[in-house]
DNA sequence: GCGTATTTGTACGTATGTATG
DNA sequence: TCATACATACGTACAAATACG
């Protein structure tokens, strides 16, 4: 009885989808109906969707189906899924980490380089420069000093050496959570994302990273300054500088063939 | 016997991701253990993984729950199933349509604007034209010139306007494929792609869209004279007008509150 | 604090569609 | 054409987590 319900629906996608897309799955094809499901009722992130059995009603499939299409929002990081009563998938907003993960992926496969990143990455934070420009208030300011004083400290381990560069990552992702422009933030966060995962490891030449360290905090007060006295023109000068200064280091640490075996070090953030 | 296995295993991570992270699924470790395994054999994508029956075995997972990690790897698009003999999962590079995705809720969510979306749009292109200067070779100049003349040819109908809107994208992907730099070629298919998305659907103010539309062809045909010559400064300036031209008209049809019920269409690639 | 009910997570068995050779 | 290997889908049962009385 169900199966011929099944064996219909799939031939008929079939039919419809012709050669060019394979027949798509019918956990797939349920996901994407709970996805319009959620705009047309413009769920907002915290709503609670139907539960399971529910759902295993309304679409007429089998447990297993459902929970497919479901960790397949899951994984998409749309929905979360919360055991006990009054539980179910409820529909969790942002996916940051979802989006790092699909570029960090990309950037495994296309062997992407430190070059390629900073590239991208200068274009960006220039252009954050512009954007954030008076709309940082003051505790964020403070913050960034904080900041700045935890990186001027001299790090003799390795372990404050790592968090001292975190450190140094985290002042990008502080200023850039001022834009209004979520979309930029994104993009900052994605790219400063993978640097951090790809610098996570220890690295080679300490030597370097003392100098280095000292010349990023100097930058990182003067961008300061110049954004407090709102002189965009100016910031955006001294992050290309310090972008250029960043990318050569980095590429002295990890040379050119990097970012393969890197990338794709799983968040884990489950 | 497996139960017990599994209690220690769960009651393990447990206790070392203490409060900070919940429990994570049995699946989403077994899915994070497959990845760093492609990475560390550094599997190519076509490189096929072992099947479902072995990895029950070699996991100590029911079927389920193998199928539940497998599919973890699917979405985010690193794997594909394949079915029949010499099946099972197959690694897949790329994975630019998850990160489309995974961008799109993020733009749903986060009720980014066209504004948001051509400020780094405009900062991509622009610098796209410095990157890709040099490294487009004939037969991509050819196709260029041949999605120009199929951009300058009148629509009349809606189904033949959307077309050529889409032609009009294209234009900007083609560019960007010749670019070394892959990164950069993952950011302007992800912001297209999301374009695309939103204007998928039928617009109003078909009258504006005719003058646009030419207007539009010009600049096409500018930027690829510039480009031709290999003169990057003059091909970036028109390519900063173009994309301030295309922000203003976008936004004229579609106003300032939009992206939000179109963002989420599924791209249904299976 | 403690059971209890609710809901997800895990597991096993089985049938069927599908692609390969 | 047929057999085979594999994923896809269904059903059932039990374990684990969480909210509520």
């Amino acid at each position: 009885m169900t199966s011929t319900q099944d064996g219909e629906g799939r031939k008929n996608s079939r039919r419809l989808s012709h050669l060019l897309t394979r027949t798509p799955k019918r956990s797939s094809v349920i996901a994407g109906e709970i996805r319009s499901w959620i705009i047309t009722e413009g769920l907002e992130p915290g709503d609670s969707l139907p539960v399971e059995k529910e759902m295993i009603t309304a679409f007429g499939a089998s447990r297993a189906t459902i929970r497919e299409a479901l960790k397949e929002l899951e994984v998409q990081g749309l929905v979360r899924m919360k055991t006990g009563p009054n539980g179910g998938p409820i529909v969790t907003g942002s996916s940051v980490l979802e989006s790092i993960q699909a570029v960090q992926n990309f950037c495994y496969f296309e062997k992407v380089t430190i070059d390629d990143i900073y590239e991208l990455r200068s274009t960006i934070e220039v252009q954050l420069m512009y954007s954030v420009v008076g709309h940082i208030d003051e505790e964020t300011f403070d913050r960034l000093d904080a900041q700045i004083e935890l990186s001027s400290i001299p790090a003799h381990d390795e372990r404050s050496r790592r968090r001292q560069r975190e450190a140094e990552f985290e002042f990008h992702t502080i200023i850039a959570s001022c834009v209004p422009n979520r979309l930029l933030l994104l993009m900052i966060e994605v790219i400063v994302g993978i640097l951090v995962n790809a610098t996570a490891r220890e690295s080679a030449a300490h030597e370097l990273h003392g100098e280095w360290s000292r010349e990023n905090s100097r930058y990182h007060a003067d961008i300061v300054a110049a954004l407090r006295r709102e002189d965009a023109e100016t910031a955006a000068r001294l992050m290309r500088e310090h972008m250029e200064i960043a990318h050569r280091h980095l590429k002295l640490m990890y040379g050119d063939l990097s970012l393969e075996a890197i990338a794709l070090t799983a968040p884990e953030r489950n």
